[in-house]
DNA sequence: ACTGCGATGTCCT
DNA sequence: GGACATCGCAGTT
């Protein structure tokens, strides 16, 4: 028999792939790479949990009761980031999705550090183990050093991207209910990597 | 192990 | 004035 020792190509995702439905998107967004470079430092992280917001029917989406500065780039381009800041202190990143005047994004929810950890640890302050860098919406924006200021940049761009990393098996992803929300909590909106331990510890219920 | 609470920007009524 | 797609600390079981 033959054994391929090949390494499958790391390939940037193409806008066109953002334009799945939003549910599909994040299922599909599972195992792939987000990369970031930060004066010349390469941070990789793995997808291992996301969540989908859409303004039809989901009353926890920013955009359900309409546009407004905040939530605009939900409104627009595929594949871009919509970064928020909440709680007065943290910030969340999220892929817009579905065409343009439809707003929806999925949420990144956590990512298991690959590369660039020592700068990751930097970002976070304190010593923390690499299993709770990025086990978080607003703990992974840190350790990424990303803020408003990357809100609404494409992912079609040199210093932030995101590549096909790897296939995720449909038998691994786990669907379940969101987090940290009070409206619209009975949809099954929620997805991450079954048994990864990088996923946000909060339950599912 | 679990629980309560403080930090406070942006949008809502 | 209140809610919120959060997190980490402090105090308690």
């Amino acid at each position: 028999m033959t054994i391929r020792n090949e390494k499958p190509v790391d390939k940037i995702l193409p806008s066109a792939f953002y334009l799945q439905d939003t549910l599909t998107l994040a299922k599909a967004l599972l195992g792939k790479h987000f990369t970031r470079i930060i004066h010349g430092k390469k941070l990789i992280g793995k997808i291992v949990e996301t969540e989908a917001y859409h303004e039809d029917g989901d009353p926890s989406c920013h955009a359900h009761r309409g546009k407004t500065p905040r939530n605009a780039v939900m409104f627009g381009q595929p594949g871009c980031l919509y970064v928020y800041f909440t709680y007065g202190m943290h910030h969340c990143m999220n892929i817009v999705s579905e065409p343009e005047d439809i707003a929806a994004a999925v949420l990144i929810r956590a990512l298991q550090p690959l590369e660039g950890i020592e700068v990751m640890q930097k970002n976070r302050g304190k010593n923390i183990s690499t299993r709770q860098l990025c086990s978080g919406p607003a703990k992974l924006c840190q350790a990424f050093d990303i803020s408003k200021i990357q809100n609404g940049h494409s992912l079609q761009s040199k210093d932030i991207y995101i590549s096909s990393g790897e296939n995720i098996n449909d038998d691994d992803i786990e669907v379940t209910t969101r987090i940290g929300i009070s409206k619209g909590i009975d949809l099954p909106w929620r997805f991450y990597i079954k048994n990864n331990p990088y996923v946000s510890k909060l339950k599912a219920l």
